[in-house]
DNA sequence: TTGCTCCTCACGTCACGTGAGGTGGC
DNA sequence: TTGCTCCTCACGTCACGTGAGGTGGC
């Protein structure tokens, strides 16, 4: 005695919700129900073999709701699917961990938004005294990364860590401070280049990720930053802008990668002591 | 006397800048400059029409950065185009304006996290009381409409103001409490369809955004909830849930948008008094 | 038999990233 | 002449939205 093929799905006398109702109810997309069940982060108990038909039971609708609001905070199917194979716990542990994130990049945006503001107003900046020097040709040692905005502090500091411990083992003397050299963007989408710098004298062999090379010798631009400025983003930029401004105005060309030089004892001084340059290598326009 | 035609482009004595310069310096990729050109957000001065070489003017690096820096805000170009249209302190209120947006989005999101934190970690939740009734078949004036998060307050004050004036002018009476029905999902990104209804007895004629119709009778499981309750998305949340769970574990079934009975009188109650209810209709599983 | 619902492509969106394949300038 | 830089497609990514065209169930 079978059932007519015409009988709706059910399981344990529960039926079993069509695609268009189980969309109602989780106010999830069809479209959206059909990628999630390509790819098998939300799989219908049920696919009818003879016309593929998605039969889904509604106590799966728990699981839909819990995607849809990771999805209302924006997070990547895959990691969703990650979450979702953790226990109870876990599971809110790496919301909470993701959460951070989007807490990190939403203060960092705050600080973009206010510099920008005050750009737009021109409004009158605390004056920035513009300083030049000669820096001599000199061999550098360093360690090149792709990192993100939220990495970066650690970045820079565990290279440093590095770069120093490798002179040391070689008994090579580092000459001046170290610094930092910007190829490129560094955001929570872009990642630099960035480059960590130490100029030493002797000789160093290269090593896995230490680069040996020759800082040409140039002319820089430098603004003298104190230490509480990398907490203000907005003042950070303006700082920048400043220097920026400085080449412009004096028909300077910005040629090499600007950096930033951590000459001042980091750990060991308050907010307002003089800590950090940031410096833009020129030559005059060709 | 003619340049050649191998000297680099110049203006008023500045050299031009290649593609490859300009995004070193706007630390803009050059396929995001090739888009922003195509866009019109962002041409260079001079395009060569034997090769199609762009090339742009170090003035240009002041554009190309505030537009950087907005899409580090994830503000789409067209806003971005909008944006740099304006004046500057047009355009600094019209990013202040964008970002208050964000800020209400994130906001939402917190309450959706601490939500969702509290769902996996299955904490125990104060007790929501669920109540029957039946409600029986009503002539209703309705308003449908699609809107966002952000604007769903207004719209439905808006929009209960128009139907109550279009029945007084009708001299057609109200019955009971204003719904409102939720056919979609509102948040940030979807945008309902929600429907705001007044019931009536009388004949009313429908206008051009005023539906008529018949709401049939029905059951509904719902929870009477004070209103501060709306100012707390997790607590909402939780009502919501905890209806639904009453459903599935009565072996009802939802058959009619979910829907939100405001009967108190909003402006001049506390947030401790009851003023709204969360409500499903349901039939008994078939 | 008529609609309504479901299905699977396929293409569009947004802001790019990543080659492929080809020309041009020093 | 060799590389290096530039160019224009074209396709990929992410998470869907929006038809097109076709089948199936009540």
């Amino acid at each position: 005695m079978s059932m007519p093929e015409t009988a709706p799905k059910t399981v344990v006398g529960e039926p079993l919700l069509l695609i268009r109702e189980f969309s109602r109810l989780s106010r999830l997309s069809q479209k959206a129900l059909r990628l999630y069940d390509a790819l098998g982060l939300l799989e219908p108990s049920l696919i009818d073999p003879s016309n593929g038909y998605r039969y889904y039971r509604s106590d799966q609708l728990q699981r839909a709701s819990r995607i849809s609001v990771l999805r209302q905070l924006e997070m990547p199917l895959q990691r969703i699917a990650e979450v979702l194979e953790l226990e109870g716990t876990a599971a809110a542990a790496a919301v909470a961990v993701y959460w951070h994130e989007i807490e990190t990049q939403h203060h960092e945006k705050r600080g973009l938004v206010q510099y920008l503001i005050q750009v737009f107003e021109d409004k009158e900046l605390p004056m920035f005294e513009i300083l030049t020097r000669q820096v001599p040709a000199q061999k550098i040692a360093s360690i090149n990364g792709r990192v993100f905005q939220p990495q970066i502090a650690s970045f820079i500091g565990q290279s440093m860590n590095q770069l120093y411990s490798s002179l040391g083992q070689a008994g090579v003397t580092p000459v001046g401070a170290p610094f930092v050299a910007y190829y490129g963007k560094v955001d929570a989408d872009s990642d630099g280049p960035l480059e960590v710098c130490v100029a030493f004298t002797g000789s160093l062999e290269p090593s896995e990720n230490i680069v040996i090379r020759i800082e040409p010798a140039h002319q820089e631009a430098y603004v003298v930053c104190p230490k509480g400025l990398v907490k203000s983003l907005p003042d950070l930029l303006h700082a920048y802008d400043a220097v920026a401004k400085w080449l412009h105005d004096n028909n300077k060309h910005n040629h090499l990668p600007c950096r930033e030089v951590y000459f001042g004892d980091w750990d060991n001084i308050g907010d307002q002591d003089p800590a950090f340059d940031i410096a833009y290598p020129y030559t005059d326009q060709a």
